[in-house]
DNA sequence: CGTCTCCTTGACACAGATCAATTAACGTGG
DNA sequence: CCACGTTAATTGATCTGTGTCAAGGAGACG
């Protein structure tokens, strides 16, 4: 783990990395180089569409992280930002406690995307990054990655792609919807991660709890239950716990639609009939 | 009580100006390059602290607008990306409906900030940008600024920080306040936008109506007012349409901290540290 | 087989939305 | 300069989507 960010847990209250200790094993530190090449996701990551003598200079620059119990912090606030990293395994989610207590979950980030974004200008990291299942990052040094950008104009615009695309996607959940609204269109997110992962899309094993959902959609932890429920008196899903299968995926884009930026100039990949009105 | 960008425009009924100027006339057009270099937004736009050499190649590049009168569009849903914008003076939104008719005010963007990150990714713009007030922007071609930035290092960090600023700013009001937070927030916002243009802080001029106020902040326009009118009643502020008085902004910043990302690792007072309290 | 933690469900409360009416500014044209 | 229409802003009365409080379930795990 030779990477900073996550200096080994000075307080020791990271007590779930201890009692998973087993599965905390580090992913073939030290020499072994990782090998964008051959990485399912590279199409979806930094890396894609690389020429192979820039790929390599990229793979050189790359480190992967030790893997990361759930509950183990990336880095937490008040951390120095030297690095930006990219989800290779898992699951994790950026939050902050703001001054009266109110936990606030920034975002989720799934496999292939980019975490650390927002502490390149404050040159510090104002939220905690915390796996909520065995997960494992890339180390994407900051200033070597910049410095690399400029040799290779292509990653350059990945980069620049990439964090549009986080800015891009920001934009949605930000808006004033209904908690059905906003909760639809989580299911549709992660569903299409799932696919883009390479899994079934309608078999949803959720990485986060209620709360967590909750937090980020900016509802109670017994709104997502009850709207959970709902839907799934409507036959839009089936709910166990975090093992969610999604009966009609059709239905929940709808609901979902209006948060969909693609729908807003008839770019709109899906077509479902407008039989049901929410509301 | 000058609009920020507006200090050549004294005497002034910013309006009725704008109207009568006619909303084609280009700004000083022409062979008239932009002159960064004694513009007084640098320190706070991307050519911030480049080299003599790199200024005057970044000047060659960049391109200003014609004037847009309130109401005009920069651009619209649909567009094709080509060119990301600086605002130089003045004010303007970002904004789409949705297919159920409810606009969405995603971003205010006051002088000296980008627009158009987010239509990096898909190459194509996703809202709507409009001037609120007589305003003026700066063209920043993308195809241009992304190959200057690989030949001058400065510039590309500068472009990186104003991308991941944007992302950060987000952060904030993307999460769980209420109205009153929020609302404080803004303002105090606004204030420090004023100030950083180089006007008094606690007179503030919006831009913006209380329905693009309500729809950036996810309330209805009557709680707007409502909520302005508890303000006042309870000292903090005098306002009068869109012209506001801070009386108590230290108060306002009181409501509004839970809002600070800066407010969470004790980087401004409060916060007595009590060490590593998670959870 | 208890103890936990997470999740669900019900009853009720409230922040903020909606509906409705009034007032204040502004621009237009006479 | 004054009526007039139009739009923005305010204020009041009511409604409702979600939050809050409280009380179970149901797995997970030692």
């Amino acid at each position: 783990m030779p990477w900073p960010g996550k200096k080994d847990n000075p307080a020791g209250n990271d007590a779930k990395s201890a009692q998973s200790a087993g599965a905390a094993t580090p992913i073939k530190a030290g020499p072994a180089r990782p090998r964008c090449g051959t990485c399912i996701l590279r199409p979806h990551c930094l890396p894609a569409g690389l020429a192979p003598e820039a790929l390599r200079k990229f793979e050189n620059i790359v480190q992967h992280s030790a893997n990361l119990a759930p509950g183990e912090h990336l880095f937490r606030v008040g951390d120095k930002f030297h690095s930006l990293y990219a989800v290779r395994t898992g699951c994790l989610k950026t939050c902050a406690v703001d001054p009266n207590g109110r936990e606030h979950v920034i975002n989720f980030h799934f496999v292939g995307e980019l975490i650390g974004i927002d502490a390149i200008f404050p040159e510090q990291h104002f939220s905690d990054a915390i796996a909520l299942v065995e997960s494992s990052v890339c180390h994407l040094p900051y200033r070597a990655i910049s410095q690399l950008a400029r040799e290779i104009p292509e990653l350059q615009l990945q980069i620049l792609r990439g964090l549009s695309r986080h800015v891009f996607s920001m934009t949605s959940i930000s808006g004033d919807f209904t908690a059905e609204e906003r909760l639809a269109a989580f299911l549709v997110m992660v569903g299409a991660r799932h696919r883009l992962a390479g899994g079934a899309s309608t078999e949803l094993q959720l990485a986060m709890s209620r709360q967590d959902i909750a937090n980020y959609l900016r509802l109670a932890t017994e709104t997502v239950s009850r709207i959970l429920a709902r839907f799934q008196k409507s036959g839009l899903l089936r709910a166990n716990r975090r093992q969610i299968t999604l009966l009609n995926p059709e239905g929940l884009y709808a609901i979902a639609e209006c948060m969909n930026p693609y729908s807003r100039c008839g770019i709109n990949r899906h077509r479902p009939e407008s039989g049901t009105t929410h509301r």
